[in-house]
DNA sequence: CATGGTGGCATTTTT
DNA sequence: TGCCACCATG
């Protein structure tokens, strides 16, 4: 009876904004079950949603919004929803578009740390630094605490810059300050690490900077220490939900708890038995500690699953059962049971990504579309040996995660330039471009520029000014900036990032390489451009173009963005194509059909977890995540041999054999079905190949792993695999498109002004602002406090100034 | 003092 | 595979 739901072609993207229609109120629970009706229906105060893999959770979760807007007559702008990925919260828009339309305009819906930014954007003053600071990414962190700890003189052979890097993350995601840090510290490593997270917290300060971590933790700081900036999120916040609650870590939860605590309408959906995020902090207590913190919370329990059929549900079953730390259910489905999972031992990983490529191939043919496939596998590194076959069986496919295309060294270079323009204080950036491409500005100058930076304690960039004096090579570098930042004010940012590959003759130098691979960063950085082209907006300050460009860019992630795609498709829509991903990703999405590679003791468990119980069972859901994606059909695959380097081996016992992993043999039984080479070879997914054949391969010609791969084509290469096409500038631009809320409105909270006594100490002469009415005009004087202030403002579109009464005009910052 | 080439080495998962 | 450290050269 909710026949529509498990048929839907793909889920994740395509799925249920089909339904949309305008007549809500009997619509909105029309094809929902007794529970999820529940849930929806759920009035004020807390409701935790326990929704097991493939059981509705995110249609629970935007019906409920349109509940609260459609029949609860909530303002929309009152609704915050809080997902990990911005590709579920794009989801989850488009979705809520789909079922309200206009209607849903206003809402706020946002990753954790797209919201951290957000907030802080306003509010990052009261913790000194400017609102204006920059995100660093993982290797700007990197760069920092490199200089953290040549400053404090730590031998890094005895003490690795990723201990450190660690350890700052476990802190940020405990919230756990600096300065409680020193105080808990009971080691000599423990207490090298709390000095090293105390400098590197002032470094960043000083560079104006945060890293991911912080917009979290200072986020939270923000809200705790100042009352005025907690009570206007909180006037403005009615209804908080969240999506994906066993993920949540310390700081997002207290982040939300903070901000649900007056009201209590706190909606959070979750399931224990998907938490893969442990390594992040993420806590499966936060889900035990929630009933306690939110007494009388209402518990929903969703176990009807509507996506797989009961063969994979009880394969998933049988892996996760196990377990012990979890609550017990079950899945189950009206469905049918479906085909068997298929199963596939190859040699090594080659043979296995082959069998991948043909098989995909010959489901293809039989009437699948090539989007209805995923290759779902633990590691990145897996991915080499699947699109090697993927490319020579010229089966399209997009690789998500991995490299990104603003990874890419080029983009980074010229981004650096970017960086350093809007943000003078950003040493990270100041480092990276300073002699990039070389211009005779080595280790020496840098020194020079770093010592002078730290005795007078300015940014690198004010610091170089003085070194300039007696180094020409600094000289001419400033006299660069300086025109760039002239270029910067004048010209749009498309135009200026092309301006910035010219004149520091970046583009010219890849120009004269002959490397074959300079001619591809070309065209990355004119994508770059065109890229910035279309991010310029109409009557808005060239620098809060730049600014907002590198925001998006920064919070990015590898799930938005494929990092590499194949195959001639045409640029229509959607192109058809297998999506590649790690089982991290594939979190929330759902494919008729699906490969799970790599099934392996060290890989899956992976190795780093095997002395671990709680890692152990982690890898268990990880691999429960991974069968739970699939709709119909299910192929679990492995190779005996694989080549990684030594480490890998270690468990493994006769040079490399690998060991099938235990999960697959929780999954054993009738369920399983063996394709391919298994019946023809004697080899056996659960066991292995037997010994006889493949001792020495040069040897035995006529059986086994040779003739196999003499039919394959695998011995000669056919051709070389062709190099990675790029990322289509539709994909980027669209992912770096969607801002917080449907609408384009501006960032900032529409109440900003309205009453929030905190907001008023932004207001002073100069800054623009932005009146319903009005339009845009910028502050002249204000006068007076607290509900009695005016401001006078000087509005574009007006010959002379008005004088407001701050309490009831509307402003918002421009 | 800066640069470019070479050889060694490390590789979980991600906002 | 890609990055870093080191070394020889200009």
């Amino acid at each position: 009876m909710f026949g529509d739901q498990s048929s839907l072609p793909l889920g994740n993207n395509s799925g249920e904004s089909a339904e949309c229609s305008s007549g809500m109120a009997h619509d909105l629970l029309a094809g929902l079950n007794e529970p999820q009706q529940q849930a929806v229906q759920h009035g004020d105060g807390p409701i935790l949603v326990l929704a097991g893999a493939g059981s509705g959770k995110t249609r629970v979760l935007t019906h409920r919004v349109a509940q609260l807007i459609g029949e609860l007559g909530v303002r929309a702008d009152r609704i915050f929803a809080v997902t990990f990925t911005n590709k579920a919260a794009e989801e989850m828009r488009s979705r809520l578009k789909g079922l309200l339309a206009e209607a849903a305009d206003g809402l706020w819906i946002s990753t954790f740390h797209s919201a951290g930014l957000r907030i802080l954007r306003h509010n990052a003053h009261h913790l000194g630094y400017s609102n204006q600071f920059v995100v660093y990414d993982e290797q700007d962190t990197k760069g920092v605490l490199k200089q953290v700890i040549q400053e404090l003189n730590i031998n890094d052979d005895r003490y690795p810059l990723d201990g450190f890097s660690r350890a700052i993350d476990r802190w940020k995601n405990n919230y756990v300050l600096t300065a409680e840090a020193g105080k808990n510290a009971f080691s000599v490593e423990s207490d090298l690490q709390a000095q090293v997270y105390a400098r590197y917290q002032q470094l960043l300060l000083a560079a104006n900077a945060m890293d991911f971590g912080d917009l979290l933790v200072n986020a939270v700081r923000v809200l705790r220490e100042f009352p005025d900036v907690l009570e206007y999120y909180r006037r403005t916040l009615h209804y908080i939900l969240v999506d994906e609650f066993q993920d949540t870590n310390k700081v997002q939860y207290m982040f939300i708890r903070l901000l649900a605590e007056p009201r209590r309408n706190l909606f959070v959906v979750g399931d224990d038995d998907q938490s893969i995020y442990g390594f992040r902090g993420a806590t499966v207590s936060n889900i035990l500690e929630f009933e306690k913190d939110f007494p009388n919370t209402q518990v929903v329990k969703l176990e009807q699953n509507y996506r797989s059929t009961s063969t994979i549900l009880d394969a998933a079953h049988a892996v996760i059962e196990k377990n012990k730390s979890r609550k017990a259910k079950k899945l189950w489905t009206a469905g049918d049971s479906g085909e068997k999972i298929r199963t596939f031992i190859g040699y090594d990983e080659n043979m296995e990504a082959e069998f991948i490529a043909s098989e995909i191939k010959k489901l293809v043919s039989s009437g699948h579309k090539h989007s209805e496939i995923a290759v779902l596998y633990r590691t990145n590194a897996q991915t080499r040996a699947l699109e090697e076959s993927l490319v020579r069986a010229k089966v399209p496919y997009k690789i998500y995660g991995g490299l990104k295309f603003f990874d890419r060294k080029e983009v980074k270079d010229i981004l650096g330039y970017l960086r350093l323009l809007v943000n003078p204080s950003d040493n990270q950036a100041f480092q990276r471009v300073v002699n990039t491409p070389p211009r005779g500005i080595g280790a020496q100058a840098i020194l020079a520029i770093a010592e002078e930076s730290r005795r007078s304690s300015v940014p690198f960039l004010h610091a170089a000014v003085a070194v300039a004096e007696e180094n020409k090579s600094v000289k001419k570098f400033m006299e660069l900036v300086v025109e760039l930042k002239t270029a910067a004010a004048q010209m749009p940012l498309g135009q200026l990032i092309s301006f910035i590959v010219e004149r520091t003759e970046y583009g010219p130098r890849l120009a004269a390489m002959k490397d074959p691979t300079a001619q591809s960063r070309i065209e990355n950085l004119q994508e770059l451009s065109a890229l910035g082209r279309t991010m310029e907006r109409e009557g808005v300050e060239r620098e809060s173009d730049i600014k907002d460009f590198l925001d998006r860019i920064s919070l990015t992630s590898s799930a938005d963005m494929p990092a590499a795609e194949s195959g001639a498709q045409t640029p229509a829509e959607k192109p058809d194509t297998v999506s590649l991903m790690t089982l991290h990703l594939a979190k929330g999405l759902e494919f008729p059909v699906v490969f799970l590679c790599g099934l392996e003791e060290g890989l899956l468990p992976h190795y780093r977890s095997l002395d671990d119980p709680i890692g152990l069972e982690e890898e268990r859901r990880l691999c429960y995540v991974g069968i739970t994606r699939a709709m119909r059909i299910l192929y679990l695959t492995r190779s005996y041999y694989r080549g990684m380097f030594a480490s890998g081996g270690s468990m493994g016992s006769s040079g490399g054999a690998r060991v099938v992993s235990r999960f697959a043999k929780d999954v054993a039984g009738e369920r399983l079905m063996a394709v391919g080479t298994e019946r023809s070879q004697g080899a056996t997914f659960l066991e292995g190949y037997p010994r006889f054949s493949f001792e020495d391969d040069d040897g035995g010609n006529d059986e086994g792993l040779s003739s196999w791969k003499r039919k394959q084509g695998f011995a000669r290469r056919a051709e070389p695999p062709e190099p990675r096409a790029n990322v289509s500038l539709d994909q980027i631009r669209s992912m770096l498109a969607p801002a917080d809320t449907i609408s384009k409105k501006p960032e900032t909270p529409k109440e900003y002004f309205e009453k929030d006594p905190a907001a008023l100490e932004q207001l002073s002469a100069g800054v623009r602002v932005i009146h319903p009415t009005f339009g845009n005009g910028v502050v002249e004087e204000v006068t007076g406090s607290g509900t009695s202030a005016t401001v006078v403002i000087k509005f574009d579109s007006f010959e002379e100034q008005k004088k407001l009464v701050y309490r009831f005009a509307k402003l918002v910052l421009a």
